[in-house]
DNA sequence: GCCAACGTTGGC
DNA sequence: GCCAACGTTGGC
């Protein structure tokens, strides 16, 4: 059992969008290390952090779980996808993705009050110049997370 | 829109 | 294998 932190854009997929499907294919994941960590590490029945990103109120807006293991994101094989990649091919596709099934909305917990608290100091998505868009949780950090999800104040 | 930080590409 | 140029991310 692990934890993670899953970026999205509200834009394209919110937690309420996530939450109005059983599960959502994770498409569009272009990085190496985030698709390895889908590929490898991932397992269904991980927590996940469902973190809004890009817009007006970054933060964690939800929880949610792994719902699969890694397959092939179609998306790359789509010549009118924004998501197409050339270099991929069906015989050795280059992407994966996992389904991630959203289980609840919380309370906004914005990325300033995760910076405020020393205990995630650590968090790899608080770290100066982080970009990946999945990143790896520690289970304390994931336990100070849901701690202040619930409103107590951090040790 | 700006820009820092990071990842990828491709010439050599 | 190096590294400059370019592209992307994502907060502000």
């Amino acid at each position: 059992m692990a934890y993670w932190l899953m970026k999205s854009e509200p834009d394209e997929v919110s937690i309420d969008d996530a939450l109005a499907a059983s599960s959502i294919p994770w498409f569009g994941v272009r990085n190496y290390q985030a698709r390895n960590f889908m590929r490898d590490r991932m397992q269904p029945g991980d927590g996940v952090l469902f973190y809004h990103s890009s817009c007006d109120q970054p933060g964690i807006a939800g929880l949610a779980e792994v719902a699969s293991s890694a397959y092939p994101d179609h998306t790359q094989f789509d010549p009118a996808s924004k998501y197409f990649d050339p270099k991929s091919s069906a015989e050795s596709p280059r992407w994966m993705m996992v389904d991630v099934r959203a289980l609840r909305k919380t309370r906004l917990l914005s990325l300033a009050e995760l910076r405020a608290c020393p205990a995630l100091s650590d968090m790899l998505v608080l770290q100066k110049g982080s970009r990946l868009s999945i990143t790896p949780v520690g289970v304390a950090e994931w336990r100070q997370v849901l701690a202040l999800l619930e409103g107590k104040k951090s040790p």
